[in-house]
DNA sequence: CTGTTAGCGCCTTCAA
DNA sequence: TTGAAGGCGCTAACAG
């Protein structure tokens, strides 16, 4: 117990060859079950733990994969990693954290990556958000290293698994929701739109006011920076017009920049959702705890991490599945199978979001009503 | 680049033995400038990584830490992470993540820590709040293999390196200022008691009422789960009491059971902090978001990561500064050396307290200001 | 200064 | 069905 034995000690304790003992950890059949049953009792009694790094290093290959997260500190980031945890736990593999801090500059991004990659010390790697780095990562999969990634950030590249969000379909279940409230002005305080992210839950706010008839206006769309400040900042410049010109409705597009426009609507002295409703996006645990709690449209942070975890580990255990020699080229080539796994949203309806009062409507055309999506 | 090599292919390319190539990656001396130059040349054009594995085995030692924590969605555990990892990050080691998820009942959680010790696949352990899982702990500290704590669940136990944010020192602080503010009915909603934590803060309140004397009020003082809906229970209880029975300020040992009094407020038509004040403790991210923002005791978390993860890098590296060999026993022994470091927490002053007006104030003691600390 | 050799703990042929 | 032997990639003596 103290001193660790190891595969030899065994086989001198059950009076057999470290081939048997061996062949006997490993399940392989031609042991006679009395010689199995006998190492195994000797196993169990020494409590014996084959050394991974011997293993790993004669049968290269690890049982470590690789987890790149932004700061841990991101929303959703740790809603993910739970499932991710608990999925690895039932598996011979463990994590090996990456975190790429704010400061890591790119440069030492790309770094970290080849070195993930050089050592090998790791069997593949699931990247969550990896922004910039995802770049870098397709270059990973093209060596036969396998990854996934979940990303929002950018389209999905040619090969390499991929997860996200329904982010066209949430925004526009959420401002059909508005829509139906009654809704007509309704304000989109976006992301930056460099990201797809961005522009797939913009896409679905026009979809939305489209399938109902009601004109985009443009005035009423901002661009902010996901965080409260551009919320906030949003929000102020919307607030700050004459009534009629104001918005009645609010769609953030994240909770950060929805708890902005809270704070902004405290400042002018309106009360939320009495004077305007807010909607935001993505669901972080302490929306639920705002006063009052926010509606929101909700991440599938479990599944994503769920699925993308498991493929990753299926493309390590049976790449055959996915992975096809190419006879003329050295390289592994997945595109074909690349899975593209988009999961659905799921709009929380909580408390800052109210019916319009009729005496509000006043917009001249208000002759169709949502039913598409 | 593709195919991996060793270093025999980098001995061949150079001209040169193995044993001289691993006198120049370990950077040891007695290897002729002109040698070594020649040698790290093709080792950067090759961009060969020596395999970690190979490594671990020969040399026996890991290049691996455990970071043991509760769930990642756990109120300031990613805000730990964030600095142990980037920390981490400068030198050769990684991280490997175990997370206690609640699912994993005892004795799981035993048997993780157990497979941690027997695999040595990690060469040191950082538990944080590992609550029941403690104990197991010092076991694994017992057999020679470093631990560092940080906990607040329980004492420090004998031999275990052990970090924790001054509790009592914080509810003190924060009870003071409640006290500054002109509060002197100021209801406690505790976490259990059965925690050093909850036990602690409420030290510290009560240290500070007295040291104001004023009387310890017991029907003000309730237990609760360090939970929103135990904040929120608690909370109602408080705020359905007649008027001249009821607090004029809640501290509220946790921030997520601030939350919960906001909105028992909320329920009550209670406006924070006009009719009531409230204090938080912990400092979770959103609380600066809230409606109004949360006056709250700021946990030191990144200086606990900071300081936890410094000394167990120390303690792996150079354990002669902590272990004495005992001659007679096998075991080593660190118990006169183990560090307890307790760190400061910071008064985060925001909306929620507010000074009492002079007519509220009708207790018939107030000659005490408190000014210890 | 540099090459050679013997393992680290384990798996995997190849014989027996 | 089992044992013996040869590495996996590297480091650490020990020779030269």
């Amino acid at each position: 117990m103290s001193e660790k034995l190891n595969i030899q000690d065994i086989a001198r304790l059950a009076n057999v060859s470290t081939g048997t003992v061996s062949r006997v950890l490993n399940n392989k059949p031609d042991v006679s079950p009395a010689t199995r049953e006998r190492i195994l009792r000797i196993v169990e009694e020494q409590g014996y733990v084959p050394s991974s790094t011997a293993i790993g290093l004669v049968s290269g290959r690890s049982r470590l994969i690789s987890v790149l997260v932004p700061a841990l500190t991101w929303p959703l980031i740790p809603e993910m990693m739970v499932k991710v945890a608990e999925i690895v736990e039932g598996t011979p593999y463990e994590i090996v954290l990456y975190s790429i801090s704010s400061s890591n500059h790119l440069s030492d991004c790309g770094k970290v990556i080849d070195r993930i990659l050089a050592t090998r010390l790791t069997a593949g790697m699931l990247a969550i958000f990896p922004g910039q780095s995802a770049q870098h990562l397709t270059h990973l999969q093209r060596q036969g290293f396998p990854v996934v990634l979940i990303d929002d950030q950018h389209a999905p590249v040619e090969g390499v698994p991929w997860i996200g969000a329904d982010n066209r379909g949430g925004a526009y279940e959420a401002t059909r929701y508005l829509i139906a409230l009654g809704h007509q002005r309704i304000a989109c305080i976006q992301g930056p739109m460099k990201y797809k992210v961005s522009r797939d839950r913009y896409q679905g706010y026009q979809d939305a006011l489209r399938d109902a008839g009601i004109p985009l206006d443009s005035v009423l769309v901002l661009e902010g920076d996901f965080m409260p400040s551009g919320g906030r900042q949003g929000a102020r410049e919307l607030l700050a017009r004459p009534k009629a010109e104001r918005p009645t409705a609010i769609f953030a597009q994240s909770d950060l920049m929805a708890y902005g426009v809270m704070s902004a609507a405290a400042e002018f002295g309106l009360s939320i959702p009495k004077d305007i409703s807010l909607m935001g996006f993505d669901d972080n645990p302490s929306s639920a705890h705002m006063q009052p709690a926010l509606t929101t449209v909700q991440q599938p942070c479990t599944e994503m991490g769920q699925q993308a975890i498991e493929l990753l580990l299926q493309l390590i255990e049976e790449p055959h599945l996915y992975y096809r020699q190419q006879p003329e080229d050295k390289k592994q080539d997945l595109t074909e199978y690349a899975p593209r796994i988009q999961l659905p949203t799921n709009l929380m309806i909580r408390d800052t979001c109210k019916k319009l009062s009729k005496r509000a409507l006043q917009t001249p055309d208000r002759h169709k009503q949502a039913v598409s999506g």
